[in-house]
RNA sequence: GCGGGUAUGGCGGAACUGGCAGACGCGACGGAUUUAGGAUCCGUUGGGCAACCGUGCAGGUUCAAGUCCUGUUACCCGCACCA
């Protein structure tokens, strides 16, 4: 058969289609696998070759699991709501409810032309009314279980988008979404308490199978530590000072006390503060800062000593200073510490600057030098002298500080509530009324969704409002409690409110009185496995399983944490090694490949290009090389003699079903694939195969290369779809050969190699080496002290 | 700075719990076919004339090391003054 795939793709595509095979049964007695792979941003570029890898890796183990028998829910939808559609459509007037479908409408005829095995009828589209109604209804659930609250800060925003950006999304002071600077200002803003599931989403990581660098990014991300709040009393104050630290072990150390330049005790205690005037001018220095300047400058340290109020270290009671530095933040801990120059390292770096004295308390390291973070005797700490341990010290001293009530242990966490807003057009709107009397009332569940209004013009206010503050009847409305006059809120929530919980909408993606039915989430949850990239493990994932667990707590859903297994791809590269760019030019659009090649070419390349969850650069030589084999695969039906089993064959396709099954588990997808490759040179040398062989081959092939395994498989007369057919088992027995070639060394060299029976005892294997001409050359004249025969592996003789 | 990872032919990459390094593919070279090119098919392809040498570098353990141990370098990713 020659391979024409221009005629078979769209063919195959049509049949899938409109037999349905790849909808995912409700209710179905078989076992249920659910594949889930991150919904893509529609964006106007299209799809992009790295779409196709994120989403190549669970459709060959989806097709797998059709095969194996499984139910399989393996969804598509679209995150659409979001900037670059809103600003695109800033820039050419029309309105992103249409661009945001035209991109859909793009995507979706892309993906279906590669041939992915999605189901279709469950698409969801975040954007949409029956949709965002159960975003909205979700942050309702958060507003009454206290989850929602609203606070004055400085938020991280950026001049250029409008927009006030969390702390994830203004890493490294750019906006995350238009990589300008971004500035800090003043804002009220809408946050949710994630903190207070720090610990249970911690905890959930314990019995997840999540790879192990994506779970240790969550448990950084969390940044649980464990240590003790220690109130310091003040001098000329009335009140005490409350640090949070983790080596209190060290507190006969502390030789001054550092306090953020934002703390409110000096603003509340300024007419007792002498030099007030330079810390404040201090202070304004900081805030000009970038978050970047400040990064930059980790090395030199700043500060102003407070004149007039001193502090008393409760564990020698002698007085300290305290002074104010950046290098202590207000949004950790207490936003205070006590300062041990000898054994931390920014400490001393502060100390040796301005010259506040060091005291060692822990033997081991040289203070003159540098700071000793390690473990030792204490020493010049009282109660303490003598101990070995960090552990045991720290314990001693937690015990002294209760006793006297100076302060107790606690647990603090890098992880900062979420701010949960933007100022934005094409967003969900947060559904809470302001009412003059009652205050923030949510709007009522019966009123949900809670619309965006249509609008004309969608740009955001100078001073950085929400374009739905514009909206007279949006704003204007009643307060449901009361009934008296009120405003809406106007901002709109962020991007990932609408993945945080796609993955449950899958399951039942047109309920209207429900997310989804409570007996469709039993069925499907949780996700079987779960394929992104490494850019979504720390953001999305731990929203979404924040999102999950808060439902999950109020009995909405029937599992603890959503995805049961994680597993991130590689990103594709330019030909030029470099990341895909437009800047760079070097960007490969899968449309073209398609065109060329075909989309098995396509699917078979990206996952034979390296290990799946490595970079790789793209070479369109290479793909060359795919188009090759499956031409050599579709010319076997020339080959065809028979029925039954070829002798010369038998081993190697058992050895071949075996190597593909297991390797599509462990997503070496490369590997199966060039094991596929070996098979078929192998069956080139012998000359013929039987069409059983050859059906055999096409049902493993099949999840890699669907289109061109399916033609084949009706040219050889079947009538189903190969799609849905059983999955080859293999013969354990028959992966094994009788006889064997093993290597022989002498003295740890390979001098010969030789075939022995597989199961030869090690009597025979050794005289077998013996027997061989080369190895009597190499033994010759010399003392053989030691035989080693390891069992199917290597003969290795020692003669000196 | 801290945490994690990677390093193998000209290139992408294989190599199970230590057991013939370089599977598979690309590229290159030679040949067949062709008016020619492309495509296809066949053969060769880590280096070295050889003994031998070869998995970033330097040591070590072992009958045997890409794989284990110690040290070191480079690159990539994540976090970053987290008290």
């Amino acid at each position: 058969m020659k391979y024409d795939f221009s005629a078979i793709e769209q063919k195959w595509q049509d049949k899938w289609e409109d037999a349905g095979i790849f909808h995912a049964e409700d209710n179905c007695s078989k076992p249920k696998f659910y594949g889930l792979v991150e919904f893509p941003y529609p964006s106007g570029a299209g799809m992009h070759v790295g779409h196709i890898k994120a989403y190549s890796g669970l459709e060959v183990i989806s097709r797998k699991r059709r095969m194996q028998g499984y139910n399989v829910l393996f969804p598509m939808g679209f995150d659409a709501y979001g900037l670059p559609t809103e600003n695109y459509a800033i820039k050419t007037g029309i309105h992103p409810r249409q661009v945001t479908d035209q991109n859909i409408a793009k995507f979706t005829s892309q993906l279906k032309r590669v041939g992915f095995s999605f189901d279709w009828t469950r698409v969801v589209d975040t954007t949409e009314e029956g949709y965002y109604k159960w975003t909205q209804w979700i942050f309702r659930k958060m507003f009454d279980a206290g989850l929602v609250f609203r606070a004055t800060t400085l938020v991280n925003y950026c001049p250029f988008c409008k927009v006030v950006l969390s702390n994830e999304d203004s890493q490294g002071g750019k906006c995350d979404i238009c990589h300008n600077d971004i500035v800090q200002k003043s804002k009220d803003v809408w946050y949710l308490r994630i903190t207070e599931y720090a610990d249970k989403l911690l905890q959930g990581l314990e019995k997840v199978d999540y790879l192990p660098n994506v779970k240790l990014q969550q448990e950084n991300w969390i940044g649980r530590s464990e240590g003790a709040f220690v109130n310091f009393a003040l001098t000329n104050c009335d009140e005490t000072l409350r640090i949070y630290t983790t080596r209190c072990d060290t507190m006969f150390g502390a030789t001054f006390m550092v306090i953020a330049p934002e703390h409110p005790i000096i603003e509340k205690y300024a007419d007792r503060i002498s030099n007030i005037d330079a810390l404040n001018a201090y202070k304004e220095e900081c805030a000009k800062k970038t978050e970047f300047e400040r990064t930059q400058l980790v090395k030199d340290k700043t500060g102003v000593r407070i004149e007039g109020i001193a502090a008393i270290n409760p564990a020698t009671g002698r007085e300290i200073p305290i002074y104010i530095s950046d290098y202590v933040m207000m949004g950790y801990g207490t936003g205070a510490i006590m300062a041990v120059p000898a054994h931390d390292e920014r400490d001393y770096d502060f100390a040796k600057k301005f010259g506040i004295e060091i005291i060692e308390v822990i033997k081991g390291g040289d203070i003159e030098k540098e700071a000793y973070t390690g473990d030792g005797e204490m020493i010049n700490s009282g109660f303490l002298n003598g101990i070995e341990t960090k552990k045991e010290a720290i314990a001693k001293m937690l015990e002294y500080l209760g006793e006297k009530g100076l302060g107790e242990k606690g647990v603090q966490y890098k992880m900062k509530d979420w701010a949960f807003n933007r100022q934005r057009y094409w967003g969900e709107p947060i559904p809470i009324i302001h009412c003059p009397k009652c205050g923030m009332v949510g709007v009522p569940y019966e009123e949900l969704p809670l619309k965006l209004p249509n609008m004309e013009n969608f740009a955001p206010g100078e001073g950085g409002e929400s374009p739905l503050a514009k909206v007279e009847e949006f704003v204007n409305c009643t307060c449901p409690k009361c009934g008296g006059a009120a405003k809406r809120e106007t901002d709109t929530m962020p991007q990932w409110a609408g993945s945080s919980w796609y993955f449950l909408r899958y399951t039942d993606a047109h309920n209207e009185n429900a997310f989804a039915d409570p007996e469709k989430l039993k069925y499907w949850l949780p996700v079987d496995w779960y394929n992104g990239g490494m850019e979504h493990v720390t953001r999305h994932m731990i929203y979404s399983r924040f999102w999950h667990r808060f439902l999950y707590d109020i009995g909405a859903v029937p599992v603890d944490e959503p995805y049961a297994k994680r597993t991130a791809q590689g990103l594709i590269l330019g030909p030029d090694g470099d990341k895909m760019s437009k800047s760079k030019g070097n960007v490969v659009d899968p449309n073209d490949v398609v065109n060329e090649y075909g989309a098995d070419v396509l699917r078979v390349y990206i996952l034979f290009m390296g290990d799946y969850a490595s970079a790789a650069p793209w070479n369109d030589s290479s793909v060359k090389g795919c188009k090759r084999f499956l031409d050599r695969v579709a010319a076997l039906t020339d080959l065809v003699k028979g029925t039954g089993v070829t002798a010369k064959l038998e081993s190697s396709f058992h050895k071949t079903i075996k190597k593909v099954s297991e390797d599509i588990e462990e997503m070496k997808f490369n590997t199966a694939i060039a094991a596929m490759m070996a098979l078929i040179n192998t069956i080139y040398e012998v000359g013929s195969l039987t069409a059983d062989e050859l059906k055999t081959l096409l049902k493993i092939l099949c999840p890699f290369a669907p289109h061109l395994c399916e033609e084949m498989w009706e040219t050889l007369g079947e009538k189903n779809f190969l799609s849905m057919t059983e999955w080859p088992a293999w013969d354990e027995a028959k992966t094994v050969d009788a006889e064997i070639e093993i290597a022989v060394q002498v003295c740890g060299k390979l001098r010969a190699t030789i075939t022995i029976a597989a199961d030869a005892s090690q009597a025979d294997a050794i005289a077998a080496a013996r027997a061989d001409e080369r190895i009597q050359n190499a033994i010759a004249g010399k003392n053989v002290v030691k035989e080693i025969y390891i069992p199917g592996k290597i003969v290795n003789i020692v003669a000196k």
